[in-house]
RNA sequence: GCACCCGUAGCUCAAUUGGAUAGAGCACUUGACUACGAAUCAAGAGGUUUCAGGUUCGAGUCCUGACGGGUGCACCA
């Protein structure tokens, strides 16, 4: 049963007689079975069971494909995420960005989008400066000097000392002893071509790929925020002014100081923003605007930034920019990820960067795996907080929705080795199974699972549409919840198993459903960068 | 003080973008294993969608205002 409901002021009648007029057409369908005019005017169709029959050959027909959409038409769309600061591995705060960037990619691709995966390096900042440093205590440790304690404000991480090493490797004694005008440029870039080497691995292992790594410094360097800074001022949205203090958060250190600002107020930002530190250097928002455009430039008028839940704050002047370098062409949808509570059995695992005891991602997936993890992160909305309990993600129940959509993949492929076993002549391909007559699966069960099976190509298009990945993870937890319910069916009907032992003709057509379920749930695990277990051990 | 996000069953969360009687899981009660994997399934109970107004045929969803929680708030990234 399908219900659309019918909005119509424009045709200048009521809805009830609207409804009316449309049922009376849509009875002449053939394969609308009834209509029914209900409440305020809803048209409720009940399809003819053949429709039902067919749509399970068109899934064994289209397999992976079933659900493939034209409704991005090849439109290019940019997805920036992860881009964590290259000064050290990855974190589990970042695992829930990558998921969903790589999720949401996927997604928009399967909708018919031309996606770009992109990682924004934010190498041109202090903070790599500070690895440098950083880097370069670990690297006359390496030389036998004696380092003592890492000072105050240096990244303390033992991942640093293998850099150190591989820069002694590299270079030998040359830097000993020289002062940090003289190493500073090349050991920071040493530095970060290692960590980004790191962080390329972490997210391999994640199963991440990006299509493009865009460097912050490549891009000021080559007079990126030059440019963008002349096409605001072409446009009149500079302009040197002072800014008032935030009221209510004291700033000890506040000076009323002259600065560069960029008229974001005009584009629906609360305050205009800052693009010159008073030492005369572009701000970090200076560059991202310069970004931005070059993304914009390179024709993607559709950007998606993954982000933490720490800058939200940051979304409104971001926006602003696009919209001003763009003459609003562009447009900018930023995904705010809250924050993941690592628990270990119902306890909060405690972490603090300060002393370098974080845990990583690459620890988590050791632990754990990259399947679990990326479907955890997925049953969420991302702005909503999330536990990530490392003990109850790896239990066996239905409490743990992993296991449980797997467990319902892993029981169709059971179930079809069983078919096997007890037809030995049976045949399963799809070739034959998707011109069989079907109109034996009409039990209630199996109707409802054909129902579920069906919604996914809409459901694609609407979480596609709504930038929500997440939504897949509830519905292929709905699904699977259909199959196991349908098995169970033949616990207390021996007639309405899978595999009924006197009948083969029966067992091939419901090997027909039981491999279109598993089409489905194979695609959508996929598309999470999940592989479907074929059994559960 | 300002901005953004959130507030739904005892708990953790959904809700097809404004549609019909708001749905799942956990926990609780009851039932189903000689047979395709019971790591599961079925049934029951559980609600003034934080509160108060407003918009309209119709609001968990939109607008206003409270209340409660989270995040952020020149010259960090």
């Amino acid at each position: 049963m399908y219900k659309r409901q019918v909005l119509s002021k424009v045709a200048g009648m009521k809805p009830r007689d609207l409804a009316g007029l449309l049922a009376a057409r849509l009875e002449t369908l053939d394969v609308v079975k009834t209509v029914e005019i209900a409440g305020p005017g809803f048209i409720n169709l009940r399809l003819d069971e053949n429709f039902w029959f067919e749509q399970v050959s068109i899934i064994l027909n289209a397999g992976k494909s079933y659900g493939d959409s034209d409704m991005g038409q090849g439109e290019k769309v940019n997805v920036e995420f992860v881009s964590a600061n290259p000064t050290g591995p990855l974190t589990v705060g970042h695992a829930r960005g990558a998921v969903i960037g790589d999720a949401l990619a996927s997604l928009l691709t399967k909708v018919g989008y031309d996606v770009c995966r992109e990682y924004y390096i934010n190498d041109a900042g202090n903070q790599v400066n500070v690895l440098a440093n950083s880097a370069y205590l670990r690297y006359c440790e390496a030389l036998g000097e004696d380092i003592g304690e890492i000072p105050e404000g240096l990244y303390p991480g033992e991942y640093l000392k293998a850099v150190g090493q591989a820069l002694a490797d590299r270079d030998g004694k040359k830097w000993l002893g020289k002062p940090e005008a003289d190493w500073l440029s090349d050991v920071r870039q040493f530095a970060i071509d290692q960590m980004m080497n790191l962080i390329r691995d972490d997210l391999a292992a994640f199963g991440v790929v990006m299509d493009l790594y865009s460097s912050e410094r490549a891009l000021v360097a080559a007079g990126g925020v030059d440019e963008v800074m002349s096409v605001l001022e072409a446009k009149d949205l500079v302009y040197t002014g002072v800014l008032e203090p935030p009221k209510g958060k004291k700033l000890e250190d506040w000076e009323e100081r002259p600065q560069t600002l960029f008229k974001s107020k005009e584009f629906g930002d609360d305050v205009d923003r800052p693009i010159k530190k008073s030492d005369g250097s572009w701000t970090y928002f200076a560059g991202d605007m310069a970004y931005h455009l070059d993304k914009y430039r390179r024709g993607y008028n559709n950007m998606i930034n993954v982000w933490g839940a720490d800058h939200g704050g940051y979304i409104k002047r971001m926006q602003a920019a696009v919209s001003a370098v763009t003459d609003k062409e562009g447009s900018l949808d930023v995904k705010i990820c809250q924050l993941v509570n690592l628990m270990r059995d119902g306890e909060l695992v405690k972490m603090s960067k300060r002393s370098g005891n974080f845990i990583t991602l690459r620890s988590v997936i050791d632990e754990v795996g990259k399947d679990v993890v990326r479907f955890i992160m997925l049953t969420r909305k991302n702005d909503a907080s999330l536990d990530f309990d490392l003990v109850k993600v790896l239990e066996q129940s239905k409490d743990n929705p992993v296991f449980y959509v797997q467990y319902a993949h892993a029981r169709n492929c059971s179930v079809l080795k069983h078919a096997k076993d007890e037809f030995p002549s049976l045949d399963l391909s799809i070739e034959t199974l998707k011109g069989l007559d079907l109109s034996a699966l009409n039990s209630e069960g199996e109707l409802s699972l054909i129902k579920a099976l069906c919604a996914w190509p809409r459901l694609l298009e609407s979480a596609g549409e709504a930038h929500e990945p997440h939504r897949i993870a509830f519905y292929l937890y709905d699904l699977a919840s259909e199959l196991h319910s349908l098995y169970h069916k033949g616990k207390l009907n021996t007639r309405l198993r899978f595999i009924v032992r006197d009948d083969q003709e029966l067992t091939q057509v419901r090997m027909a459903l039981v491999k279109a379920t598993k089409i489905v749930i194979a695609s959508g695990l996929e598309m999470f960068g999940i592989e479907p277990a074929e059994e559960m051990r």
